[in-house]
DNA sequence: GATGAATGAGGATTCATTCAT
DNA sequence: TATGAATGAATCCTCATTCAT
């Protein structure tokens, strides 16, 4: 009766319960983290901001790295799945700037909604395991442009093609700040140039009828 | 007369050890600071990898934040000497390849001699006065890149001077990581490929003959 | 109903204990501050001596100092609580030994009970805030036996009120250890003794009929 | 020849310049200790004061107590030669406030010139054997005192005695800070009333014939 | 499950004391 | 003997983590 809904129904709301603390936790996580630094920002701080006790925190993660952990892995996620939305349709088919586009404004959009991932993916101070995600996260990428260059450019060597691809990362990476700190419309300035960065880097790559390098 | 040398001796002598500790302190807690980060780096433990005892690295560093400080400023000065250097003939007589050479080589090597100097001035946890250290070093380089253009390209309006000397600073920053972390012959391969970016960005501006941008 | 006193109960008695904790951390204190003087007295002295961890302690008190402070606070709310008991009735009719018993068998008793008190505000190492309680200690007081002589000596000019006030209090202040560190019915002896000294510095004041000063 | 004299000179002339450190650094140390205390006292501090090293400072004391212990005996001894001046002459045939004005003067006099004598007597943090030169110098004061009542005041049995030498003293250091921190013609002020708060208190054991104690 | 007080190892810093020069 | 750099134990305080309620 009463007792019998009392008994199975808990489980599945504790469990919904359960899966909105750890957002809230992760959120929370997020912004401290972009505020601080991983190093600086105290579980303490994230337990107070969450609106929940320390001890409450570690009910969902083993400890203070494992919170990073789960921001990588859910950066990683949301990555992926903004990856394959971008790349739907033909992309052989685009002109570089377009190609540009496509990549470079989710990955700008991204990183102004989770500001921490950056930090997470610079700061010195982050876990191994961070580590690890990001190590992931850079092969993804990685293979993502490679791949690219290898549908345009079947003519350029492997090993020339991965150099390509891990350069292309770094000026993302490189000029993100630029874009971040920027507000107002000086970010639209801010994010062509550095589309403008990929186009002139890129350009001898996937357009090799125009390149002479 | 031997009587005054035996005095006039110990005080220079004391003082050379004195310098001699300062640069030990100042070389390991580079290295520190390069592995770990600025905050997790430890006065106790530079003090024992420097072979010295915490309380002897306090009667040359008032504390923590100073030791960074210092690098800082060291940093800066050999900077601003290695600069002055670079820029000696006449720059304006150079084709843009061999002036990027002039600029990035010295740099390069000066990060791979001084692995802390892009951990301090990238960590969210340096110092106060640290970031002063990096403004103003900011605003140095910024202020050559932009002499640069402003000679070579006088047509360029200012606004979009800076911007350029901006983003290229910041490309240069980004690569570096990629310079320092490899080895051997790749290390060729990657300061070519910092250039080439360089050149790439840089070509409109300063080759703007060329340039149909 | 059950549930809603169950959910309300936890607070009020963890409170309670937090309350007994600072409590106990202040008897602490003034016994360890009592013994060895404040500076001398270490925080984790305290806290093992209270039984708790150092972190313990600091969940209650910022610092070293805010414990002194707290004890300032506390032993001056409660002699103000004691002055105002020990001032009811009509002071103007007493006679002058009748008075000086009044106002100081609450003193003394309150400086056996809290052995600090006197070191607290004479410990050259007090910190800041615990010299302003100090001072406002000090002119309360003051205030106090100036008034007292004011309605019952109006004739003394006001210099000399204030003067015989501060001689007073020091006379009281110099006793007390005498008072404090004497044992059994010594203790009533001593505290006799300081009595007869007031009424011997006072009489001429107060019962201006019979001095010929 | 040189030699010989190099080597019989020196001897003396070096005890001298050593009894001249030793001179200098309890001036220095004197100074410090009255300023903040025992324990805030650095031997850091007195060294650097006194103008020689640290390593010097221990060449004559062998820790920082030895040095409140060198300045407690040379206290004591100078205290006593000054008690044995004051006490020149037929102290029986003086009045009371002539008497008290022999005693006082001299202590309030070398307590000026010596402001580390009160603290140093006073401090909790003071090391033990300091306590105990205060202790004997509280013996030999306590013993003067009474045998001066001893001698104008027969009657009194030893024990009342014995308390009102201590009282004595005590109000003698209670009243002295008063003194000590006034000053100009205020501190004439303090002193009169010092000694009148000792004239009140001492009378009825001293003239015991206008006493109805 | 939730709470938050309690823990205690660890880090920056000070200072009495020593010792190579 | 004088020097002053070097020492390292001791201090205050923080914060990741635990656990009784």
């Amino acid at each position: 009766m009463g007792r019998g809904a009392g008994v199975a129904d808990p489980q599945p709301r504790r469990q919904a319960r359960g899966r909105q603390r750890i957002e809230t936790i992760l959120s929370v996580a997020e912004q401290v983290i972009a505020e601080v630094g991983y190093r600086a920002t105290t579980t303490n701080a994230i337990a107070a901001r969450a609106g929940i006790s320390p001890g409450s925190l570690y009910q969902f993660f083993a400890n203070k790295d494992a919170i990073a952990d789960a921001l990588a892995v859910r950066y990683i996620d949301q990555l992926d799945r903004a990856q394959q939305e971008a790349f739907t349709g033909d992309i052989t088919a685009l002109a570089l700037p377009a190609l540009i586009d496509q990549v470079v404004d989710p990955l700008v959009a991204f990183n102004l909604a989770h500001p921490a991932f950056h930090v997470l993916f610079t700061d010195p101070d982050t876990p191994q395991q961070v580590a690890g995600a990001t190590a992931h996260l850079h092969r993804v990428i990685l293979d993502q442009v490679d791949a690219l260059i290898a549908i345009r450019a079947p003519a350029v060597p492997a090993a020339e093609r991965a150099l390509a691809a891990r350069i292309s990362v770094q000026l993302f990476r490189a000029l993100l700040p630029l874009v971040i700190s920027s507000r107002g419309r000086r970010r639209h300035t801010t994010t062509a140039e550095l589309k403008r960065v990929l186009r002139a880097y890129l350009e001898p790559y996937l357009e090799p009828r125009l390149a002479t390098r």
